[in-house]
DNA sequence: ACCACCGATGATAGCGCTAACATCGCTTAA
DNA sequence: TTAAGCGATGTTAGCGCTATCATCGGTGGT
């Protein structure tokens, strides 16, 4: 009986108003798909066509809506990154380098935070590939092992950064923290300091942090520095946390000659303490900073830190993506281990002459 | 003939083993639109189904194509962010108070930076609305007209933040950056200096820098202060360049008394070459900046400077959109002008007692 | 006994785009 | 001359989900 049913009522959900690549098409007098050639393979459309493309997308103002062509293509050019908080600068720094490379190759960033919780993170990665990114991109190499499991399944290049490790998801950039840490005391060491304190980062759920703090212990074992409590222990990044830790640790130590800070805002917070009662950088006591940013080479004293490739991790990430969705089969080693530097400046005493 | 056509060949353009709907309801007994409740709507289905079906789902590790769902419910929880650079710490706790509220609500930010060029800025709303976002939220009242156009074509909620219009695009969420600068060289008037010079960020497509530098002209006029060429200049936001403006405006002005900086990094860079200069604050000079970082509270001596709404225009804007997306006839105000505080430490000398 | 009503679930038809294949006219080699 | 080849364009059928309407038992009022 279906034959002699009438014609049925034209239903439509469509948006009033929204241009869609058909009413591109009738206006150049094309069919669709040419529009969708048009706009994303120019070259394989003859030229007189696409100016005529072109000039009817002008003139209605069409907007491609990225989420049928998503849809139908399996490529989004979007990419997901999850952060631990963007209110930290390195942070910042690192997604402008993948702002700068990816907004070239007209990708679109979708950033969500962690709050510096594994948990939070695994909650993240599931919406976010929800979004169907091209990519996704981590900070830290440890994660809950579910994280690990969607990451896994979910088909798409990962990159974790910011730490190293032997075997990552899939790809990785960044640097050793640990032997990054190790350096600095090493290099406090060298220039004549034997009580060191250290003000560490939370290191819950932060393999950055718990690897610094393992430099920094591995390096008092190996020089026979002293090792007492309290002389090491744990701030969030603020500059009132890191004159707070400076106040505790030298009621402690009176002692202690010098204090490694995990990031260079604790430092300067620890700086700045040091200057409210009157004690002189580097006479009476060394201050050392890690990141580098813009204020540990301004601070008066200048700090003496650890430079890390902030900017760098993005944007090499973001081309170890791109040369991964170009060509899949692409055998470009997935790790990048972009060091750091030691900085010497004027927070802490020079090396003694040779 | 078509009617003789042998069967077609089975062909599919999907991804190996990505989970869909289809595939959850199979495994829970039900249909694709009762996975799609369960999920969506868990009231609207009974409670022993929607335990089947969230059983299916976790055991099948579903992660549903929100951009499948987006195109057929123009719905996408996603929110896209436009600010002028992310490096600068101040747009870092507005997008933190977006990140908050949204982050509750189940909303996605794609996050777009336009290096504080409006050509840029409408390059990204095209690219923005093509993902089809829930709302906009950009930086600044001052766009290209094509951005204005695609904006009050695209149908969706947008927020102008950080400054304000008397006729917003749509909504806004901001504070009067002419009447702060205003305020704080009223205050500095008050406090007894006269010799005021000023360090602009570059006003170049900025409305907001624009408008501190008429405030700072305004009140210059009306107080009868200095007004000499080379009192007032321009920098980018760096602690270098504070440094600079800080040595020019000294060598063109010697006698200057005050120098009032368009944001903290900027004045700190000015206070830290005033520290190697050995000059003291604010015995030989004042110095005053704007925004209220952390920096300028812990500096020492602790800056003067104008304390902005940052997390709360995030969080407000985002609670806007909420409240919009809820209920499309709200008529909640949509403007909120979240106001300024002039705020005195020790960088200036304080008001004379009554 | 009847029916309007309601909660729960399902069948169907798109949402706007692009992959895959088909077609068409023209060139070039045999 | 003819077929193979190629560039440009078109037709068709999804991509995976949800809006809409249909269906189907039970409930309760009359």
């Amino acid at each position: 009986m279906s034959e002699l049913l009438p014609p049925q009522p034209v239903r439509t959900r469509r948006q009033h108003g929204a241009v869609r690549i058909e009413d591109v098409a009738r206006a150049a007098g094309v069919s669709a798909i040419t529009v969708s050639r048009a706009l994303n393979k120019p070259d394989s459309v003859a030229e007189e066509t696409r100016k005529l493309v072109w000039a009817a997308v002008d003139e209605l103002g069409y907007i491609p809506n990225r989420l049928a062509g998503g849809l139908a293509s399996s490529r989004t050019r979007t990419v997901a990154v999850v952060i631990p908080t963007i209110t930290n600068s390195i942070f910042a720094d690192k997604i402008q380098g993948m702002s700068d490379v990816f907004g070239a190759a007209d990708y679109q960033l979708i950033l969500a935070n962690s709050g510096y919780s594994l948990g939070r993170e695994a909650d993240l990665v599931a919406a976010l590939l929800a979004q169907r990114p091209s990519a996704i991109v981590l900070t830290g190499v440890t994660h809950e092992e579910r994280a690990a499991r969607m990451l896994g399944r979910a088909g798409v290049p990962v990159v974790e950064t910011w730490n190293l490790r032997p075997s990552p998801i899939d790809m990785l950039v960044g640097f050793s923290n640990a032997e990054a840490a190790f350096a600095m005391v090493a290099h406090l060491h060298h220039c004549g300091y034997r009580r060191i304190g250290f003000v560490s980062a939370p290191v819950a759920d932060n393999d950055r942090a718990a690897d610094r703090l393992a430099g920094y212990r591995r390096a008092v074992a190996e020089f026979d520095l002293a090792d007492r409590p309290g002389l090491a222990r744990e701030a969030h990044f603020t500059l009132a946390n890191g004159a707070a830790a400076f106040r505790e640790i030298l009621s402690a130590h009176p002692d202690v000659e010098a204090i490694f800070f995990a990031n260079d805002v604790l430092a300067a917070g620890g700086a700045l303490e040091a200057r409210r009662r009157g004690m002189r950088i580097p006479a009476d006591i060394g201050i050392a900073g890690f990141d580098d940013v813009d204020l540990a080479q301004e601070f008066v004293p200048a700090l003496t830190t650890v430079r890390i490739p902030r900017y760098e991790i993005g944007a090499t990430a973001a081309r170890m993506i791109l040369a991964r969705l170009d060509d899949p089969e692409t055998d470009a080693p997935p790790v990048a281990d972009l060091g750091f530097e030691v900085v010497q400046r004027q927070s802490t005493r020079p090396a003694p002459s040779p």
